[in-house]
Formats: C-alpha cells, structure tokens, sequence
DNA sequence: GTCTTTAATCCGCATAGCGGATTGACATGC
DNA sequence: GCATGTCAATCCGCTATGCGGATTAAAGAC
C-alpha cells in the first residue's frame, strides 16, 4: 500500500488485537474484537489462535472468548523494572497518599497516553479505578499536563504536532487546558486539574524531569473533590509533592 | 514445518523479541537479540522498527539500543488485574508479610512458570528481587510446587508432560522435588520448599482452588532462612497462607 | 422446527515478510 | 592515516506466508 516496506503488519495487527482487552471487557469473543480493531473475522480468529498458543492469551469463562492471560505481566515488567524510579518511588507516594487519603499516581507517555508506573492510595470509599498499565488521555489530566508543562522546547513542539494529529476537531478545546496549565506551571510550579478530568475528581500534577530534561514523566494527586479540596492541593500536597517530584529526578536515568 | 497454517508467524516472532528485555538486560541492540531469538538479524531489526513504530519499544540511552517502554504494560495488564482477586488478595497478604517479617506472593501458571500477580512484602534488610510480573521456575519453586500439588489428577498428568518435556534431561531430578512436595502436601496442606529455590531462601507454598478446581493460582511466603524459620513457616504462616488461601478460592470464578 | 449469531475451517491468490548480502556509521588499534 | 571490527540500517529477489471471502459447525433464541 505506502511504503515502509519494513514494517510488519502481522506483528502490529496482534498487538493491536492484545491492546483490546482491558479491565472493562477482560473476556471477548473473535467477533467483537474484529469490530474494535476493524479487521476481518478470520484474521483476527488467526491472530487469537497464535496469541493463546503462545500463552498470551487463555481460554475465557465463557466458551469461545479468550481473556489476557498471566503472561502479559511478564511483558510488561521490563520496563518499570528497568527505571527501577517505580519502586523507590512507591514509599514515599504512599506516604503522601495515607497523609492525606488522596491517591498518588507516577507516570510515563506513550503515544497520546500517560501511563500508570506506579500508584499509591489511601484507604478512602470513593477510588479512581486506576491501577498500574491503566492510561490517562495526555491531553486532559493532570498527568498530562504535568508532563507537557515539564517538555522542553523541541519535545513540546513534537508533542503538541502529535496530539493536533490525533485529536482532530478536539484540539482546539483541548489546547486551552494545555496552555491554561502550562501558565499555572509556569506561576506555580504544578497543575491543577480541578473537575476537568471528571466532574467529581480534583488533582494537581507536577513533572519529573531528569537533570539533562530528556526524560520526564509526572506524579499527580487527587481524589474525590471533597477531600482533595483546592486549598489541600494548593497548600501541603503541592510541597510534599514538588519535594517527592524532585528527589525522583535525581534518580531517573543521566543524560 | 507445515501444520498448523493457522499460526501466525511473524506475531509470535515479535512477542519472543518483546520478550528479550528484562530488568538484568534492559537494553538491546539487534545483533544480540537476533542471537537470543535465533532468528537473522535483518529480520529482528525489522520486528524492531515495527515495535518501535508502535510505540512498544522505544530508542534506548545507547544510540542504536532500544529498551521496552511503557506502552508496554498496557497490554492487557489492567485485564489481568480484572480477576479482582489480586486487588482484594493484597491487604491480607500485606498483613501477613508485616506480622512475621517475610514476603508473600500470588501466582499464576503460565507455561511452565508461575507469574506473579500479586506480591506484598515487609521492610525487611534481604529481600528477593521479586515482583508483579517476575515469573519463577514452575519446577522448583515453593509456588510452582504448590499449584502443582493442587491440580486435579487430569490437569496434573497434562502438566508433567509439559515440564517433562521443557525440563528433558534436568526432569527427573525436578521430578523428585515435586513428588515430595506433593506428598508433603497430601499430609499437612502446604509445601515447603527449604534451602531449594536459593540456598538462603526458605518458603511455604499452598495452592489456591477453586470450588469446582478448574482454577488453580498458589500464594507462598517466604523470606531470607534466618527469619523465616521452619517454625515460623510450619506454624503461624502456614496456618495463616492456609486461611487466606481458603477466603480466596471463595472469590475465585466459579466454574 | 427455523432463524441468528459467532467460532472454526477452508483455500486460492497476492504480497507481505523473509533473510542473505551490502552499505554506512562509528569505534579501536597499529 | 589505513586497516579491522562491530553492528545498525538498507536493499531486493523469491516464495512461503498470511490474507480474507466464503463456508461449515455449533450453540442458543424463540
């Protein structure tokens, strides 16, 4: 069709597929998941196939539907692993998450997402269903406007050029958040998402950025907009946070 | 190599290259991840670009070196995450681990290694290098063993020949080791696995079943020899890993 | 029973992917 | 400076490979 002759569709067409099962619909049938990726039944039956063979996936509750198996850990592990900042990172955000019976999330991009590395919450009734490899939309949450105020100049360019891409029509709104944040940031150190990710949540973020501003990723904090009050994110969580954020860039990998 | 026309090769190529990067060798060239997948190195620079393009893989801190990014851990793992039980499993897990100063861990099978899923630990000086997603010999670990001694007699005679079959000429002395794990556990409900897995290492495993035993997971506990002692791990964990075991198969899908 | 729905197969065709070979870039050494 | 080596990136001719439309099988629904 276009050229990159050396790129292999089969490969990208399973992961594709993979990339469908998630916590809301853990269980679907080769139908289904013809429709979410837009192939044909028959490819995507072959696809399954090899996946289960290969262990990804395993034969679901319900006959005929698989579900994510096991094995996807595995995969996914290298990676956190290999920054090893999750793990340092998790006593000091579940510190801050029981202080104040918020939750704490750190996160890394991928394409137009933040993903969940590491989180932390406190014991509180109302939760986020967010869980480490849960994604956030980089253009509305805090996450994602912690970490594109934290971009330097060229990544914020290439950034940007990407998210226009993606988002079409809905960039133009989704613009005004981002430079909205990039303001506050600029002001204050951090971002406030209050009400904009979801109607009852409330959060602040701020960036990870290494010494050399290569790498960045993002902690936010939030919950339930009774308990994360603005004047609670504002005040102590905004310092115990750019304190938690900045210890963490010593450790992220040198440029 | 014909049967199965079904499979499809290139997927699986890529998953097996995904698959190179761990936490001990998180960056890879080409060249050396031809050499652990045994394919051309032409054709792994092409799985490459193509993992890249998908934002799995992402250029590493030595040029021409790629690393697994975070993209990564959303595939599938929050489906994972769905079963539930490793969510609910963790409080109680955590409470043990704290109370006798040792780790605890719930496992999966995935071909012949144990995946775990969930993992709490105490603040201790030693610890394993374990986590969500590490996966351990089915063959001779303490989890390994105990879902192994809780198959039912068809999924057990299955799994033998798998490790039979994976292990060759290592089986029959990985044989005796589960033989008597499974023996053991016939007479006190729980395997011991001493000294074995690592020769400073001594852990207690007990198999989680579902009511119908269709489902089998394993939770261990275990810890450096000097502070998980036989006592401790035959007394107190064994009949605390027992109890949460049984609360478990309680939230296990049934069948 | 018929009518749906969906997984599982089948199979001819076109090309996507393969892999040997080459090139280019970047070291290291004499 | 040239030689040597390593390894990523590219090229390209060939055909096994994966594609997908069509069909069958199986499992409900009514």
């Amino acid at each position: 069709m276009k050229e990159d002759r050396d790129f292999v569709t089969a490969l990208a067409r399973g992961i594709q597929v993979l990339r469908c099962f998630t916590a809301e619909r853990p269980e679907l049938g080769t139908t289904q998941i013809a429709a979410l990726v837009g192939l044909p039944q028959s490819t995507v039956w072959r696809l399954c196939h090899t996946l289960t063979k290969i262990g990804l996936l395993v034969p679901g509750r319900e006959p005929d539907k698989v579900r994510a198996g096991p094995g996807v850990l595995t995969l996914g592990y290298a990676s956190v692993a290999s920054a090893g900042l999750a793990e340092h990172a998790y006593r000091p955000m579940k510190d801050i998450a029981d202080q104040f019976g918020v939750a704490v999330s750190l996160a890394a991009p991928t394409g137009t997402d933040m993903v969940v590395v590491q989180r932390a919450e406190a014991p509180t009734i109302l939760r986020l269903a967010l869980h480490v490899g849960s994604s956030l939309a980089m253009a509305s949450s805090a996450l994602g406007w912690a970490y594109l105020a934290g971009l330097e100049a060229t990544g914020r360019s290439r950034t940007d050029a990407m998210l226009r891409k993606a988002l079409g029509t809905a960039w133009p709104e989704a613009e005004k958040g981002i430079a909205g944040a990039r303001k506050h940031y600029a002001e204050h150190g951090y971002v406030l998402n209050l009400r904009h990710y979801h109607p009852d949540v409330n959060a602040i973020g701020v960036p990870v950025v290494s010494s050399s501003r290569r790498v960045v990723m993002a902690l936010n904090s939030g919950g339930a907009v009774s308990v994360a009050t603005v004047e609670k994110l504002r005040g102590p969580i905004a310092d115990a946070l750019k304190d938690l954020a900045s210890r963490l860039s010593g450790m992220l990998p040198q440029d």
